[in-house]
DNA sequence: TTGTGTTTTACGACCTCC
DNA sequence: GGAGGTCGTAAAACACAA
């Protein structure tokens, strides 16, 4: 008898695609601390039917998706910051728009919890 | 449609900590 | 040593312009 923890990967299912409860659940774990316990990681498992190791790679996968969302933002930020040399010559309308830009372009996705 | 870029699962290699 | 971390990557699933 194999059990789920010890293969999640088959021949005909390369991954699967979690429905949309086990990623909101996730998300919401995710939301509340980074990094999650061994026990949260247990209720969570046998509430979602989900393996620990599932548990585990998917905060894995969050936090380095996370991560490169950080340091996309931080280019961005570090292109804003470049542009200040040359804001100096704007209006101060213009440099306020140019920054709404700049933020707009860094805003992240935010999860939907509900 | 379909070609293409992005996101999502899952893993292996390697590292650190206890 | 084992558990769990990051990093890089494969391949399926998805989004979307042309």
């Amino acid at each position: 008898m194999e059990n789920l923890a010890s293969k999640t990967r088959t021949k005909d299912k390369y991954r699967v695609v979690y429905t949309d409860h086990q990623r909101v659940e996730l998300e919401k774990e995710f939301y509340y601390s980074r990094y999650i316990t061994i026990r949260r990681k247990a209720e969570l498992a046998a509430n979602l039917g989900l393996s620990e190791r599932q548990i585990k790679i998917w905060f894995q996968n969050r936090r380095a998706k996370e991560r490169k969302q950080v340091k996309k933002r931080d280019e961005v930020n570090h292109k804003h910051n470049s542009l200040d040399m040359n804001l100096g010559q704007l209006l101060p309308q213009q440099h306020l728009q140019e920054n709404q830009r700049l933020q707009d372009e860094a805003m992240l996705p935010v999860p939907n919890l509900i």
